[in-house]
RNA sequence: CGCGGGGUGGAGCAGUUCGGUAGCUCGUCGGGCUCAUAACCCGAAGGUCGCAGGUUCGAAUCCUGCCCCCGCAACCA
């Protein structure tokens, strides 16, 4: 037997600060989609994924739990790897940014850079927040201050080392023209180019001091290597690439990689930084990056501060493990964002898996019963309406071949359930209940049937990558098993008299909207219980500072507050937020810029009497200076009203 | 003029590279069938392809201008 070719295929790691919502998890299901594909069409694969596990933010949180950053990750890498064994993912190796070989490989990459002058010492330049210990750029900060604690800001310098990007990028370029496919899709190209290579690449900071949760830096320990060169990495280490030449056999098969598979937004690192990483070390560029697009929720990014996420275990426990990934397969466009809402799903299953596949099956499982005691035979009762079904059924696996090429899962998922409605169609055609009526008609009656299972067990094993439970369940139906990708051109492979079982459970059942909807919001109520610290942790920290616990009346009376009413208000231009008002207090007119445009049209604005604190320090806001603020409540979704007087006092009047 | 993506029958999308009858799935309406999960099959209605100009014999597709939506960035005194 000829050696298989080797396919390594990666999905990005995921970072270990929370829980993964559906969106994170399509890119899982997406890579084990094409794994599994290419594993059937002959591919020796290797199939990898992981977590990146290091950073600040992780450090913080680990804090605010409690726990080290280490138990932190633990907790969460496992949650992780929980969520994509459910999702019933073929990963070979789970890698971890904290494994001990992968630290151990970064540090020598790190030094082998630097040693070769690709890496050099410099200094971070911004401004430094002394209590926060954070570095911002001038662009970070709010009104000259920290933008975390409001505090004063320093400019600083931080030691830090630095890559010599630049150095690289005219190679960069040529292997974009030699390698037209590099960057897929082809469209986020010239991005790349117009954005980044041509005006002149920056060198990229890649350690850090200002945090300790990383991999130290081991000729100089009070660095950290900073996040992509950690990250990215994991392609060859999780393979056994060692940096001074004593590389697994691993590595000699697998490298390069045949495709990262990727989000859209992390398409720069992938095809920027990580190819030159990769010259720098003399070692091949990846074959392929796929940028896929993004799952959003019902037209808007998923976020936890929104309140739209959804995760895929709650999916599963709604419609099963397979409905949720074919439904994130089938419904994401190749180069679009795609929609996900319970309806949408919902709408799907019931057409698509339980009408269209799941009642194919069941009736035609229920004929074979009935008629035959569930024996199937070709008794070579063939007619020329037959000769359509077997000619798709024969041509489906290249079809849907050329598609999974081009990583349109979507399209090549769109072939094999249009034969699936083309088989459903044969039936009508032929009426197996008329045929059964007439003792004369049983041989064609059983070619009929043996036809159709034939052509179901062919589509069952086109649609293993995608829903491989479901095209297990199938092939044990009928009593057979899936089939070779290299016997998809042959029909009849089912053996004279195999035996069909009858439909114990459904494939997929059908589902009432209303239910799903219940059942949805149980699941959410379930999880706001079981999970309050995290669901009340983050929306009250973005709105609420930290109070001191209590204050004095003297304190109290520094703010100055008065009833102020708007006489003129316009829209601030190119910003989403701010609203310009003018204000009357007494005797006085004073401008004032809010945050509130979302919520109030400047012309619903004038007239009104807000309330206002009259001796905050002016500050410019997009250029404009505003003198005071008008003072607003926030519920936790970040909605806004305005705070008014009961009765319609007199602007000027004091607040106490 | 910050960067990028998008606007196609009620919904979700394809088609735009290389102009030439506007396509798919769902939904709706009518019909057929009864093996099947009220599923399946057939048929119909429904679109000025965001708007306005232009090029052309001909534009969803090419050009110009504009409007709207969504990300990122900025921004919530």
């Amino acid at each position: 037997m000829a050696e298989k070719k080797p396919y390594y295929i990666t999905t990005a790691i995921a970072y270990t600060s929370g829980k993964p919502h559906i969106g994170n998890t399509y890119e899982i299901i997406l890579t084990d989609a094409i794994a599994r594909f290419k594993r059937n069409q002959g591919y020796d694969v290797r199939f990898q994924t992981g977590t990146d596990e290091h950073g600040q933010k992780i450090e913080e949180k680990a804090k605010a739990n409690n726990v080290t950053p280490k138990q932190f990750v633990d907790g969460v890498a496992a949650q992780i790897r929980q969520i994509w064994d459910l999702m019933n993912v073929s990963y070979d190796k789970f890698i971890r940014t904290t494994d001990k070989d992968h630290e151990l490989q970064v540090q020598k990459i790190f030094k082998k850079l630097y040693e070769q002058g690709d890496i050099y010492k410099g200094t971070y330049e911004g401004m430094y927040c002394t209590p926060c210990e954070a570095f911002w750029t001038p662009s970070q900060l709010k009104d000259g201050k920290c933008p975390d604690c409001g505090r004063e800001v320093k400019p600083a310098k931080e030691e830090a080392y630095f890559f010599r990007m630049s150095k690289y990028a005219d190679r960069l370029l040529q292997y974009y023209d030699e390698h037209p496919e590099f960057i897929t899709p082809v469209s986020r190209k010239n991005e790349m180019v117009n954005n980044f290579l041509k005006p002149g690449l920056q060198d990229l900071c890649v350690s850090r001091t200002s945090f300790r949760w990383g991999i130290p830096v081991d000729f100089d320990p009070k660095h950290v290597v900073y996040v992509w060169l950690d990250a990215l990495t994991n392609y060859i280490t999780g393979l056994g690439y060692d940096a001074d030449g004593n590389s697994d056999k691993l590595f000699s098969k697998y490298w390069p990689a045949d495709v990262h598979v990727i989000g859209k937004d992390i398409i720069r690192f992938h095809t920027i930084y990580w190819p030159i990483f990769l010259m720098a070390l003399g070692l091949p560029l990846p074959k392929q990056v796929f940028g896929h697009p993004w799952l959003l929720m019902d037209g808007s990014k998923m976020s936890k501060s929104r309140g739209n996420v959804i995760y895929a275990d709650e999916l599963v426990k709604v419609f099963g493990v397979d409905a949720v990934r074919y439904f994130v397969l089938n419904d994401m466009p190749f180069d679009n964002d795609g929609n996900i809402t319970w309806e949408l799903i919902n709408d799907r299953v019931n057409s698509d898996l339980a009408n269209n596949l799941g009642n194919l099956v069941s009736r035609t499982a229920a004929m074979t019963l009935k008629y035959f005691d569930g024996c199937l035979a070709d008794k070579g009762a063939a007619e020329p309406v037959d000769e359509e079904i077997k000619s798709m059924a024969t041509a489906l696996y290249k079809k849907v071949a050329a598609k999974m090429d081009e990583f349109k899962i979507a399209d090549a998922l769109g072939e094999i359930f249009s034969f699936l409605r083309r088989c459903n169609k044969y039936i009508d055609e032929t009426a197996p209940w008329v045929l059964a009526k007439d003792e004369s008609k049983k041989d064609r009656l059983s070619t009929v049937l043996y036809n159709l299972s034939e052509s179901i067990v062919i589509a069952a094993s086109l649609l293993q990558p995608f829903m491989p439970e479901t095209a297990q369940k199938i092939a044990t139906q009928f009593n057979t098993s899936l089939r070779p990708y290299d016997a998809l051109d042959k029909f009849g492979l089912i053996p004279e008299n195999s035996k069909v079982s009858p439909t114990e459970t459904h494939l997929f059942l059908r589902r009432n909207y209303k239910d799903v909807e219940a059942q949805y919001e149980q699941i959410h109520a379930q999880a706001a219980k079981a999970e309050p610290a995290a669901q009340a942790a983050k929306p009250a920290k973005a709105h609420a500072p930290e109070y001191p616990a209590e204050i004095t009346i003297d304190d109290f009376a520094k703010v100055k507050m008065q009833i102020a009413k708007v006489i003129a208000c316009e829209k601030v231009e190119k910003s989403d937020k701010l609203l310009k008002s003018t204000v009357q207090i007494g005797s006085e007119t004073r401008t004032v810029v809010s945050g509130i445009a979302k919520f109030y049209k400047p012309e619903e604005m004038v007239g009104k009497k807000v309330v206002m604190i009259t001796n905050l320090k002016p500050a410019k806001l997009r250029g404009i200076v505003s003198e005071g603020m008008i003072l607003c409540a926030e519920n936790e979704n970040g909605d806004l009203c305005l705070l008014a007087p009961e009765t319609d006092i007199e602007d000027g009047s004091g607040i106490f």
